[in-house]
RNA sequence: GGGCGGUUACUCAAGCGGUCAACGAGGGCAGACUGUAAAUCUGCUGGCUUAGCCUUCGGAGGUUCGAAUCCCCCACCGCCCA
């Protein structure tokens, strides 16, 4: 495997926001132990955590050791940090839940074998434990108020009169901190990584581990991802882009990848694949060179949805965009046909009622997600926003037996890319 | 406790007795163009059995032939005085 200079191969990818001095030096002996925490909000991660999982994945490759660190505790209560009012607290049954749902994509990212294995832990295992006057004693006299209240994230909502800050969200960075402090001890742990807003307590890690242990801690944080136009990163017209199939379908994922702007790409292959600098630099003078080729785009969404989702759903993904957007959806075989509506919304029809006349597909139209109401199908219909498999559709079409296919599935479209599966039922 | 100003559709924001389903902007959606893009142009953006009808302008009453617009009460928000 690849033992390059961990420091340098994130430098060269744009991944570096800020490190603690020294950590190039410290990362140049293999076998560094280094984690990234998670809050278990959801049974999933998205597109957005991805990153910090990135580099998880990259540190491993480069010959050290990654821990994940499941928020298990500190879910219960919620970084302040980057939010502007306070969080709903979780239920510790829905933490566990949602720790075992985010366990399994580590899973694909990391290799959990062989010498330089990666380590799930969940921080309820030394936090929940212990007693709140010992954490006073032992953690919190380290800690300076005066100090604390000057960090942005602090000092931000303090100033807000609306919002505030319970004390429950003022005291997440003292147990962030132990979390490194306890990693530190019982792991070997000298390096926490996060997102650039994690920095903040990142030092306070680093500091506790000083005072507790005499030790030395690093940090490193990667830049906030955020897209060209300034908007958050990883949301997509249906919503927030999930790590887990449930969520996301890898069609959507693999769509969500291919769909990135010409400005972006580059960038997104050098935070989100394992391509080598050279290939990378070949992609985008490819893209450059015939933008209508994609290439650069093509290549991200295979790589991405084949790390997160295999190359079996590279290839399901991919034949199912070229049906749908060919539009040659009369030609698919039923084998084809199943793969493609698989993904999609879909409602289910009596067979009677397609005999004879049919259903007017206005009136149908709005039962769908495609359409809120039957003055939006009709709007939809009137400007040519409709197509039934693949065919645009006129305002008063029907649907009858003659429109499905395969004897089981009417394909229906809105705009270019809203999708519906109409299912024969009996 | 007293005085003043506000509360309008997804958001901001006009309207100040009929011509108001409510100007405008943003956002969203659709069409054309394209690369399943960006930019641009056009249309739509409460609902329906759509030349019309129905339900909306913080909540409840009232005045009027007629109210988002006037009056009264209530709730919430902002500013000023104590």
């Amino acid at each position: 495997m690849n033992q390059s200079d961990f420091v340098a191969e994130l430098s060269w990818r744009g991944m570096v926001h800020q490190t603690t001095e020294g950590l190039a030096a410290h990362m140049a002996t293999l076998g560094r132990v280094a984690y990234a925490g998670f809050d278990p909000t959801a049974d999933s991660l998205t597109v957005g955590n991805l990153v910090s999982a990135m580099l998880l994945a990259r540190l491993q490759r480069c010959g050290h050791k990654p821990i994940v660190v499941m928020g298990g505790a500190t879910g219960l209560i919620g970084d302040p940090s980057g939010k502007s009012s306070e969080r709903q607290l979780l239920d510790p049954a829905q933490v566990k839940k949602n720790v075992a749902g985010q366990r399994k994509i580590f899973e694909k990212l990391l290799d959990f074998t062989g010498p330089n294995a990666a380590v799930i832990v969940d921080n309820a295992e030394w936090l929940l434990k212990m007693g709140y006057i010992e954490v006073l004693r032992d953690i919190g006299k380290h800690f300076s108020v005066n100090q604390m209240v000057t960090r942005d994230s602090v000092a931000n909502r303090l100033e807000s009169r609306e919002q505030g800050l319970s004390y429950t969200e003022f005291s997440y960075m003292i147990l962030q901190a132990y979390d490194f402090a306890h990693l530190f001890k019982a792991h070997g742990c000298t390096v926490q990584m996060g997102g650039s807003d994690q920095y903040g307590n990142i030092l306070s890690g680093i500091d506790l581990i000083r005072r507790l242990s005499q030790g030395e801690g690093f940090g490193l944080t990667a830049p906030l991802l955020l897209k060209s136009d300034g908007t958050k990163f990883g949301k997509s017209e249906s919503g927030n882009v999930w790590l887990s199939a449930e969520r996301t379908s890898p069609y959507r994922f693999h769509q969500f990848w291919l769909n990135a702007s010409d400005e972006e790409v580059g960038k997104l292959l050098r935070w989100f694949t394992f391509f080598d600098r050279a290939t990378i630099e070949a992609l985008e003078a490819a893209q450059k060179a015939n933008p209508s080729e994609r290439a650069a785009q093509k290549a991200l969404a295979d790589a991405a949805t084949e790390m997160i989702h295999g190359a079996a759903e590279v290839a399901r993904a991919k034949s199912a965009a070229l049906a749908l957007f060919s539009g040659d959806i009369r030609a698919l075989d039923a084998a084809l046909l199943d793969e493609v509506t698989h993904d999609l919304t879909s409602t289910v029809i009596a067979a009677s009622a397609l005999d004879g006349d049919g259903v007017a597909l206005l009136e149908f139209l709005a039962t769908t997600p495609l359409a809120a109401s039957k003055r939006e199908a009709r709007d939809f219909l009137a400007a040519g926003a409709v197509s039934v498999n693949g065919e645009k559709a006129v305002t008063d079409a029907k649907l009858t037996r003659k429109d499905v296919l395969h004897g089981a599935v009417i394909l229906l479209r809105r705009g270019k890319k809203q999708w519906h599966a109409l299912r024969v039922g009996n």
